[in-house]
DNA sequence: CCGTTGCCTTGACTTATGTCAAAAAGGAGT
DNA sequence: ACTCCTTTTTGACATAAGTCAAGGCAACGG
């Protein structure tokens, strides 16, 4: 396990704080572990703080009435999630689960607004981490409103191949059921895409692995 | 044409502020007017600043290379916007228009960002502002992923039902064609769904006026 | 080695929604 | 009232993607 003070000191939110600063956060942090797939809130669930991934994979999602599952997010070692409802007010919008065993660090909701209200560059950091996160939600709505899933699918494998570094495979980090989820269609309809890009020779798929042939 | 510090003092951005902080706001904001239909910013485009509606009405779109339109939002006095890459330093995610002849301010980025560091409300308010707007995509991820038109469409007459503050009827402020695209289709689907909830005794359609008989 | 379990794939079928084309309705100005 | 132009509606059709049901495959524990 991670000292709290390393995961601080990493996380995107927290770049650039003189150290004095870093420990102040540390004294308002908290510990929390979970085994995979435990719920860690409920969309309406009262927000009492937010959290960042130490160790571990979160998914941030939503079910409809009829049963199917929405990813909007994964977060993994460094990503705060559950920060809106600290700013805006209200409950939760959607469930956060975790997809493997988790160390997560709890920032309770007053003592981390205290915090930001005496620290423009913690503001600052965390205006542009909400930014970014809009800016995501509009590809994501982009993708699911003006593209068909083979193209969402072509988007997904691109920029997974780009944070990978590599420049013609990628190894899938999550199931292929959570990848049809979070591209907005079901394991079924992807895996006949996957066929299909397959056959056209697009793409080879082995298992998790996939040869980029474009 | 209303007054500057007027439009300033009634944004949501800027509630609770001191008067002496709304003059400081007040010099850095550059009065610009606009035709109806014509393009604030596109895509891509540098960002210099942001927005905020004091009258008028502005779209935020994308189009896809097919030619179809999805509409993210549609703001009208008070709303800010084109904020995201004052925070996250990049270009501008999505296009901006105006549906009709509007009169906008224009904050530059340097000047503002000096602001908000120097003012921890102006930054809670901010903060919180761009929660919301975290909040309305994930509605609208979920109503394009996990509803179908039927579905957003009711949701959103509810939501404009609600707005208006009129139990039983709405009348739509945009075209039914803006609507088609606000809602993640297109205006043939949108008429054919209207007319057969009519039918169904659902709702009463009479141009942009709608009883909702539910 | 075998059965259970979870994950993925395949097939046949249904359906919501997009496409294309044309007609109808509505508004603004002459 | 008439014309021009935009918006909306309708019809016939095509298709992407969802549903339901069954089968395959791999991993893991007994």
């Amino acid at each position: 396990m991670k000292k709290i003070i390393d995961i601080i000191s990493q996380a995107p939110l927290f770049s650039g704080l003189p150290e004095d600063q870093l420990n102040e956060i540390k004294q308002i942090a908290i510990d929390k572990f979970y085994d995979k797939g435990k719920t860690i809130f409920l969309e309406g669930d009262d927000c009492n703080g937010f959290y960042i991934v130490a160790a571990g994979k979160v998914k941030i999602y939503k079910v409809s009435f009829e049963g199917k599952e929405q990813i909007f997010h994964i977060y993994g070692p460094g990503n705060p999630f559950g920060e809106v409802p600290v700013f805006s007010g209200q409950k939760f919008p959607a469930n956060a689960q975790t997809i493997l065993k988790s160390h997560l660090l709890f920032f309770p909701r007053t003592a981390f607004v205290d915090l930001i209200s005496d620290n423009p560059s913690l503001s600052l950091n965390m205006l542009a981490i909400l930014s970014m996160r809009l800016r995501q939600f509009t590809v994501q709505i982009e993708n699911l409103s003006l593209k068909e899933v083979p193209g969402r699918l072509a988007s997904y494998l691109l920029y997974l191949a780009n944070e990978q570094e590599q420049e013609d495979s990628v190894a899938l980090n999550i199931s292929k059921g959570q990848l049809a989820s979070l591209l907005g269609t079901i394991p079924e309809t992807l895996s006949r895409i996957l066929a299909k890009m397959n056959n056209q020779n697009l793409i080879e798929v082995s298992g998790r692995d996939i040869k980029l042939l474009d």
